[in-house]
DNA sequence: TATGAATGAGATTTCATTCAT
DNA sequence: AATGAATGAAATCTCATTCAT
């Protein structure tokens, strides 16, 4: 689904190269920034030659898309199994794994943060998708709750779920880069699992009494 | 405080064209970015010959640093006044005032996020004290609030601090860019005033029955 | 031996290019001075593209080096061989040789006078080593040839090496630029065979009466 | 004698302050040569404004030319008064006024050193004139030392003004620079008084047996 | 006349993209 | 298909010279 933004060339090569070439690039472009990594230091991460890297993507922008498209991919893959549980556990299970996935992938937040910068706009087509699934999900999660009893019925839906929403990007963001590390430890310091207290004191908070 | 990143010539000259300079040069920095955003272009904006612009800022990263800094002393100010009332109106304040203030400079608010990004972590230093303030403020007003009754004491006040900042980093973020206004409006489609909405059933949700 | 100044590419090039360039910015160096030369200018003389001469050399501190160690390199070369004969036809054959080579090569000479001035103290270390060879050179030349007889053994060795290296220098010296040219001419005119008749001159007025 | 480089301006400042920004400029010129220096830098050091030292000079060049062609005339008056008694006499005061001029001024010995260079050609105009002097010089001390015997008459006239041009050039040179101090320290260590050494050695070394 | 801010041509350097091998 | 050297447009930065005050 969605473009395609490489050469048949690149569909040529083994799975594993392919693999590799995409991993790096997803890296280096985390870690320099869209318009601060060059392609020659792409190629050299990923073991490839500069003039090879043109081959499998016409010009940066489509790299750029590429690891983009890709991102959302494998977003949406892992968002594809529900979880299911009380509300509490499932609050758990999702903020505990944002966490863990930005944690891992320091590189793929700031990427994936710096798509909202007006200077990426022309990025946007490609993750928008995804935050449209993204919304839905938080959507029906309420709803359910709402019906289980996991969450106060007097409550917004709306209102819950931007809160969930902002919840996950503010755990998860706190994970992209040293300074938001430091930040998330003025207000949350000495947490040993910051992804279980929010979810538990959250999990409390929007329950009825 | 703070270190300065100009020239000396920079001071001398008139009031209204450093401004002018600045307005200009953080106008662009949002709206391209810092590593996308080419000097010549600043200089064009500001209306100055570039060499001028050199002669004010040694050199690009100076500029960049220049403008950082001076948006954190803007945001230091805003805060300047310590809001007064009972907790509700005082979110609402603090709410609408982000809102506001984001919604008018959207380019700030795009520069601010991307400082955010691994790739420029070396300007951090230039808003670590920022964050700073804010963590504490969020923790005063929580303090405040417990004590006057508008917060439930049975909460953690650190996890109540870490939502009041999680809400407000999320409001302002959703005026950054087109991404993140079509983001916004999955969630909360059809609210006039959304810091109000926000602020009201925030301070419902964390009031004590 | 020494530092490199060039990058690996420089090394993968055809040899007959790579002299092409280095010959084309000793050129171009004696020419115009070691900040007065634009590295375009020796692109263009080299019949590359200023971008290849920028992956040959990172800087054009870099490529000025490249081309003073590989001055001081030839030189040595050419004084690998040490002379032989009795006095008079060794100062012959060094004094004729330092006038053909400068004759040939004004450019180096120029070069090499420009290391001796303050503001190009910096480059002092890539021929200090050279000139340390020299010293001995000529320091050993005086010894032989007194023990040989060409020299007169009352005269103080450090002052005859003093003068050889002061003679050698001048007649160099006198090939740099028109301006020299016209003060040797000044001082020496209607002189056919310079070298020769300083070694002539020189070797009897050392000679042990 | 010779053209004027400055405006009238220059001529209407006080004495003391044209001194001032002719020494000054000399100075920076000796330190970072003629291309490497600043007008702004000259300007600064001169203590003036940047547009004052253009009221005075209208281009670089002129003011190069300016202080060129007064250290060409302060080295005329050095040399106004010839120097009597017997000719190892001579030799000292003129090596001993040479070696201590360089060593105040190694500024002005590198400037007057640069001028040789290929680069600097369209200043020889304004130094010519003095080398004229200058050979003639050591031509007429020849001609009288050896009427009285303190030079062998044997020898060529010529080559022996060769060879006290080379001297002195050679014993000026070794304190223009780093590099020159310690090449000269290698070639004659240990020498408390070079100058002296040197004439005392040459002048043994010239007289009749 | 003195000042120093302003200018812009020109220098160094970077890097996406091309292309010969 | 793979390589990496070559290219040149464009960016950062410098500085002699001008000019308004």
């Amino acid at each position: 689904m969605g473009a395609s933004y490489h050469t048949d060339t690149f569909d040529k090569i083994p799975e594993e190269k392919r693999e590799r070439i995409l991993r790096a690039a997803a890296e280096a472009l985390g870690r320099e920034g869209i318009s601060g990594i060059r392609m020659a230091e792409i190629a050299k991460s990923a073991g490839i030659s500069h003039g090879s890297l043109f081959s499998y993507f016409p010009t940066k922008d489509h790299l750029v898309r590429a690891i983009v498209s890709r991102g959302a991919d494998m977003e949406r893959e892992r968002f594809d199994v529900p979880p299911s549980g009380d509300f509490k556990s499932i609050l758990e299970t999702v903020l505990d794994s944002a966490w863990e996935t930005a944690s891992d992938e320091e590189g793929l937040i700031s990427l994936w943060l710096s798509l909202s910068l007006r200077e990426n706009a022309r990025f946007a087509d490609d993750v928008l998708p995804l935050e449209r699934d993204a919304a839905q999900r938080w959507s029906k999660l309420v709803d359910t709750a709402r019906d289980e009893g996991g969450i106060d019925s007097r409550l917004d839906p709306r209102f819950v779920a931007f809160l969930l929403d902002a919840v996950a990007a503010q755990l998860m963001k706190s994970r992209a880069s040293d300074l938001e590390r430091k930040k998330f430890d003025l207000v949350l310091p000495d947490i040993k699992d910051p992804a279980a207290f929010i979810a538990r004191n959250l999990a409390a908070l929007l329950r009825r009494e």
